[in-house]
DNA sequence: CTGAATCCGCAGCGATACTG
DNA sequence: CAGTATCGCTGCGGATTCAG
């Protein structure tokens, strides 16, 4: 990530592309509320509207959009079955999923840390 | 991450705290701009303005609440170097850097799927 | 049930200017 | 050089409504 000084042969602006395109994907996903997505997932399947109560505080509007976001970027499959009332599913593809261990790596950091966390906060504060 | 359906004991009392400090953090820490701080600086020290240069893109503005910020929760330390002009480092800490871990992760993710990514979205757009 | 579209308030963010 | 403060605006994001 973040390579940098790029001269003007046609192997670096190859590099500049994929450096861009890079940096385009790390913005898509290094955000809340789709890592939380990806989180709640996991291995499951889940509909709309599990997915509404398993990532909590999201709003219909904001899971959608990154929903979208991310069966666009290939992390995610969204499979329509054709009945009445429509039930739509969302499952993590293998990208997908790889993606998954990292931020699981997130989670595993943010809780080991806590303690330290929350004193340094303690601290700041005063 | 993501833990539910808590009792009224006091144990419970004390996850559903952790949960949401959990939470609150994971907030924090999971935005573009933290996580392209924190990969910018790395194992070295830099000064604001070096920052600034290195994570290409950030506003003078942004890069201050975002140092603020992870120096409130212990990633990095901030030291004033009372000479004139001012001279104030960043460096990461033991929490930091172990959160830089994670972050190269999505980083060596991001660049690992580039294609599978790339193709995905030619075919999403269609 | 899922999702697109619309409206709209407010916070996020950039730009700028000012201090130490 | 580093940081704070102020202003103004854009666009995020929530609420609501309508459609399939």
């Amino acid at each position: 990530m973040v390579t940098k000084q790029f001269g003007s042969s046609p192997e670096d602006a190859e590099l500049r592309r994929a450096d861009s395109l890079a940096r385009e994907i790390f913005s898509d996903v290094a955000n809340k509320w789709a890592l939380l997505i990806i989180e709640a997932l996991g291995e499951r399947t889940l509909r709309f509207s599990e997915l509404r109560d398993e990532v909590e505080g999201i709003s219909h509007k904001m899971l959608t959009q990154n929903l979208r976001m991310l069966e666009r970027n290939g992390l995610l499959v969204r499979t329509v079955h054709p009945t009445v009332p429509p039930r739509v599913e969302y499952t993590l593809t293998a990208p997908g999923r790889g993606l998954r261990e990292t931020v699981h790596g997130m989670c595993d950091w943010t809780h080991h840390n806590l303690g330290h966390i929350e004193a340094s906060r303690r601290q700041f504060d005063a």
